[in-house]
DNA sequence: TATGAATGAGGCTTCATTCAT
DNA sequence: AATGAATGAAGCCTCATTCAT
């Protein structure tokens, strides 16, 4: 049950969500597919190379159409890479927040699905990219990173602030400063994100990172290092 | 004493002249220092803008010296590129190994010790944008990955590692994997160094990362989370 | 019939289209046409002002290309020019071997076709032109250097000696060192074709050569040294 | 007797004319013969690489001074060319005008003797380098060129067409067009010099020219194909 | 809509030349 | 006089973008 993490399941997920197009069902031609398979090239090559060091009919070749026909869907180098950023952050967050607010079990419990969903979100899926990106690039497109800021990851952090705030609340959890606590909750698959689109992408990396274990081991330690009453309660 | 994490102290280490301050008058003769004002030059601005996006002009131009000068000490790009890395390691893991072998205090301490020194050299060191122009860049320059990974992270993941092994030997930390642990001992810090030079370096950029605070909840947590015995402390 | 022999007949043959004349409109979809463009362009520049001294922009200037449009056809400023080197040497080693093999008359007469074909070829065609970059270039690309030896030089030597030997075999050449006697033989066309692509082509150059007395005196000297039986004529 | 025609004597004469400088006898520092070293190591590189691909601090290199020194007698890489080409020709010319006029044999005598001449000075010595040079850059210095031709070239033809017509007039050579006769005379040995330096230096190139044996056989046939009265005479 | 030939601004690198020592 | 670090114009080449087909 435990899974190295080195190459990421690139081709699997090609677009973060299959974000079925206008009139997905009856599938036309392919011209419909198009912005997507773009994206998707886009996002496979950007994470790969940089932003810089990708060539744009590399990206349209990836995606099986000429250099002209990427000119057709996107005006420019920028404009595709900002709409790869934008397309594949998706609706992930607003999923969470959902089954968050329907949820009636401890915090401890919330905390954990949570940062499965989360790690099922970003490590599994083509998304976790969009992460290593974003750091790569971030300061050369300030506006994007502050929409990626604003979307995805003030977002997240509040909702997990928040289930910490309740815990603490209820006295599940020891009284922690939440925003601090949320940053070490995250951490380690934030890490194993980036590591999988870098190091772990490498022919000849170093030992691979097991992911199971370390998120087995992180659940492990933080429920212990945030539970209030010493287990001796229940 | 909590200092928010967000312009990362460029300037700081890195053996920089600050170039040719107000007694600048003779613009030549430099033969010495060039080489570091260079390399430091460079690291600024790779690690700020990547690799392919900084022109060797601009790392010129911000050692103070001009286009042509570059290639006197650099033969390439890619060469000013792999001396930066491989200059800004230094030492800091021998040194950190050396206080590891001599400790006498309990594990706990060790590691809390550890992790304020790494801590110390990555987060307030430009050294820590080694850490982010390599995740950025590790696919593009793999021979150089792998070198990083053999001089930085495995030695500082097994030194982790084997001070793990002895605490649960010495039954101070509870039986966990401690590979896996030490991934999530070091994440935080990570991900803080990387944060620093990316989105943490942005004008616009969100809520800082309280670094001190994070580092101590870290410590609070994790070794809540380890320590063996809930030391009856009801 | 004795032309002066200065400005090299430079447009003439090489499967030149007179680049783009009045009738350019058009100034796309020229792919079929644009090798040999680039092949002429690149002759003529390189002939008259040799490898290093001629900028590659100004080689597609001279096809009516832009710089780019060169790299799309020639993968370096080299590999254009060997490509020249190789195009410009065409058949005529072979045509001139066939003509030799069904030859049926003295071999005086053939010796005086031969160097006539020769003439022809190199001497009014851009293809004299290859001889003079060759000379000029040939330490610089030994490789190229040995394919024209092999190619061009070596097969005509070669078939001249066979002339010569024949002749003598036959008593009609007086027994000579054919090697030697080959060299002296062509020497005089090497020369003019030489002169033609170097102090011929200069504008204040000194009194043309007049080629075709060369050529006829050449003849006559060549034929009356070779000759056997001195004919008895007095 | 026979010496084979490929490495030029680069090295044995390095200035065409040990050119004796000012005060020579008297071997002050250096100082007096830099000029000299300096224009022997253009020379040699010059006629390797050609002008433009020369570096000006590989001459200074072979001539074991600094890249700065060059510049404190020569103004630029072009005036130390221009120097070079003028200094190597000397007086060469005068000598063998002073020996024709001195000479009291016949005109087949003085060809032959000439003709040696020609090909000592130019065959044996660096000199023949600045053949080769000169017919690769003529048409970058049209006013070396025309130094070249006014100098050299032009003088040299003149005497032999001298002796040409003297030859003509006292009946001991047949009437031929004398301008044409010296071409035919003289190609050969121009021929090989400028092979000596360009495809005889490359180092695979094919079997070698033997330079005494064409001279003899051009001697051979050209008096045999000059000379007025067929041999039964004397 | 799709193509891919063509363009040309711009980056990397070289090297002739300068000049402080 | 000699040095060699420094300069920057200029050349090679790439690649984002355009546009005729």
């Amino acid at each position: 049950m435990s899974r190295p993490l080195s190459p990421p399941p690139d081709a699997a997920p090609v677009a973060c969500d299959p974000p079925a197009g206008p009139s997905a069902g009856t599938r036309r031609r392919r011209k419909e597919a198009r912005p997507q398979e773009l994206l998707a090239a886009a996002l496979a090559l950007f994470v790969e190379k940089g932003y810089a060091a990708t060539r744009s009919e590399e990206v349209a070749a990836r995606a099986g159409v000429s250099k002209g026909t990427l000119y057709l869907y996107y005006a420019s180098k920028e404009e595709l890479f900002k709409a790869m950023v934008r397309e594949c952050l998706g609706s992930p967050i607003a999923e969470a927040r959902a089954m968050a607010e329907q949820f009636e079990g401890s915090m401890t419990e919330l905390l954990a699905l949570l940062l499965k969903e989360w790690w099922a979100h970003m490590g599994q899926t083509a998304a976790g990219g969009i992460c290593k990106i974003m750091m790569a690039e971030a300061r050369n497109f300030p506006e994007l990173a502050n929409f990626f800021l604003d979307e995805v990851i003030n977002p997240s952090h509040e909702q997990l602030v928040a289930v910490i705030r309740r815990g603490i609340a209820a006295g599940e959890f020891r009284p922690v400063p939440p925003d601090a606590a949320v940053q070490v909750l995250i951490s380690p698959m934030l890490h194993m994100v980036l590591h999988q689109h870098s190091f772990g992408a490498c022919p000849l990396h170093g030992p691979a990172i097991d992911a199971d274990a370390v998120l087995s081991v992180q659940l492990d330690l933080m429920l212990n290092g945030l539970l209030a009453a010493p287990q001796s309660k229940n």
